[in-house]
DNA sequence: CGACTTGCCGAAACCGGTTTCGTAGATTAG
DNA sequence: CTAATCTACGAAACCGGTTTCGGCAAGTCG
């Protein structure tokens, strides 16, 4: 029946889609032909193939995917699990990186699925649901942890997955990973260079794979600088504002304090504005920092954070990119990649005014060293 | 074939799903009695079906949405556009309000699709589009424009969708908003309590709806306040911290500044803060601000920024159930909803300590009162 | 020149659902 | 007790695609 197929409006008042069989009359072919000749079957004659490649066009036929993922298997969509119950610092982090996995896949002709979960034992269900359930065809992680149960589960039921962050155990993984180590180390060498000769290091969250690549990268820089290590100079699993502040409370507290420290995390940088105020310390004068993430938060903080950000959208975009190519086949071991973070230099690390005696004696002075009961943070 | 359908394997090495011919062979009755049965259709036996429901729960069988919206076109997933083109205030809010409407919708067995647009004109194709390739059941709208484009095809479309805020032609509109306006009124009213006498208003972006609402909560309050409106005293179109910088030099500049400024945006006023660097101004002692959003910058912002926050993720959540009710047939008038914001009290807003003479002096003898052709921002 | 490939495509089955249609058997009316 | 009406379900078509299968026509080979 001689339809126009193109723009005929059904009951919703939409616009009609052209369905493959609309294509197929008009070009006095089959339905089988046209999708053979639309994905590629090596024999459909070039003559065919163009003509339906023509009348699909002319139509504005694009395949419902839907309709073809009850054959295949396949959406053509990327899910991400948000887990709402993951500390703050993720959530700064969110808008521009699912901005970019979204561009990117757009840009291909996927989409991307958001769902959410709120315990580790719901996301490991979120996960095999979505894959049952054929909402997503592939994953891309956040912030991996050691022996991470998600990818032991992903990797048993063989379902791709791309993960932002690098594991130690990396059969079978692709990642997108900024250089954190280098930053770390970095970090180190500058202070160092401003005069700083006790540095202190405020890793992250110890259950997650980066923090073991700061640390490294802090013990990297102090032997470069041909400074000792020193454990007491070292605090750890600081994710939070709260968790920052306590560890820099533990640094201050020392006989001998840092008069500059490295933080893994913007939101405990933070947390160490927030103890310095406590003790009447001036961040940049009589503390350095340099930290890592590049939260907006920083910017706006006085003195303004001096910290390594990591571009968030072009992570997104490249994760996308390589998870697509991972359900299209790719072996897991030629989608990696890695960055440099890129230093935005602020005004919190400065040259040391005093040397860790003098702070410490400051510090002697000062109200008590230890922070205040859990102090609500609300300012 | 009396397979077990429950936690079967497939090629993939994923637990197979069972579907609607598993349930009938097992409950021994068709494909379509089963699909009739679990859709509530009335003809079916009470003991047929709860027959079939018992079987159905044993094997954990769920439709695949995919194969059902082929036939109902429907697809149980709602949709949002990410406007990439929009200003920065939209980022801050994002993670926590894509996270409601995902976790709401999940509860329900609904799915959220996420996609971008770079453009005006992007947004309205990829609108379309989605809803033509039926990703998208409806969609989720954030900050309506004064007679906004997506509105004007979604309505003509007969797409549904809701608002994240009001519109001034409701015809057919949903919306869960915040009313900005009693917080507009509320922020001078707790202005005029502490002693400021006059009190500017720097609005957000102007060709959204939502600042006829903040600009009209001002005027109200005002007037509760017995104070004379004075045109000078109000800057508009600031939603970025670039904007705001500008608008605030725009208000110190006055013969008579003001005292105190409420800021209809958070961004704005934190640009606020940076032209208070700038002329040398403590916020807080020479001039106050309350503000409107409650970003997370605001909080380590010093002082403190005292705002009005209001709950994305509560938002988010609200919106998506809406978004389903309206999806499944509900009328447009019966969902709506407004809540108010919170107040977060915190340092930026105190009694002033000069009149706005004694400012106007202070300030002359300040720098000069123009902003620094377009500083870069970065700290 | 006949048998065997090969290239190309139509026909039809299939995927996992929904929905229409028709009818056997039970129920009610006459 | 027969006729008309319901009730409840099976059978089959359908949705928009993909994929298998088989066969026709042209080309190759002996």
């Amino acid at each position: 029946m001689g339809t126009e197929g193109l723009n005929r409006l059904n009951g919703r008042g939409l616009a009609r889609r052209a369905t493959i069989s609309d294509v197929a009359e008009r070009a006095g072919t089959t339905k089988g032909t046209v999708s053979r000749a639309l994905n590629g079957y090596p024999d459909i004659s070039s003559m065919t193939r163009s003509r339906i490649e023509k009348v699909a066009a002319e139509l504005g036929y694009s395949p419902l995917s839907q309709a073809q993922s009850i054959k295949t298997g396949r959406v053509r969509s990327l899910g991400f699990v948000l887990q709402t119950y993951d500390h703050d610092s993720h959530r700064p982090f969110l808008a521009g990186f699912l901005a970019g996995i979204s561009r990117s896949a757009n840009a291909q002709g996927w989409d991307l699925t958001l769902t959410t979960a709120e315990s580790r034992q719901a996301t490991l269900e979120v996960l095999s649901r979505l894959a049952i359930e054929r909402k997503a065809d592939g994953f891309i992680l956040t912030r991996p942890e050691r022996d991470d149960p998600r990818v032991n589960l992903l990797l048993s039921e063989n379902i791709p997955f791309v993960l932002f962050g690098r594991t130690e155990e990396p059969e079978g993984c692709s990642w997108y990973d900024i250089l954190g180590e280098e930053a770390m180390k970095e970090a180190v060498i500058r202070l160092h260079r401003l005069g700083h000769r006790r540095i202190g290091f405020v890793n992250g969250g110890e259950r997650y794979s980066y923090s073991a690549y700061r640390l490294r990268g802090y013990l990297d820089g102090l032997s470069e600088c041909g400074l000792e290590f020193d454990g007491d100079l070292v605090a750890g699993n600081a994710a939070t504002t709260e968790q920052g502040r306590r560890a820099a409370f533990d640094l201050l507290r020392l006989d001998l304090p840092p008069t500059a420290i490295v933080c893994a995390v913007d939101m405990a940088a933070l947390g160490l504005y927030r103890a310095a105020e406590e003790t009447g310390l001036e961040i940049g004068r009589d503390i350095s920092v340099i930290s890592y993430d590049g939260v907006p938060e920083g910017l706006f903080a006085r003195p303004s954070l001096t910290t390594f950000s990591v571009d968030r959208e072009r992570a997104g975009e490249r994760l996308a990119t390589q998870l697509i190519s991972r359900i299209c086949g790719a072996d897991a071991e030629t989608q990696r990649e890695t960055e440099s973070a890129v230093l935005l230099q602020r005004d919190s690390d400065r040259p040391p005014i005093r040397s860790s005696e003098e702070l410490a004696a400051c510090l002697g002075k000062a109200a008590q060293l230890q922070p205040s009961a859990t102090k609500e943070i609300n300012r």
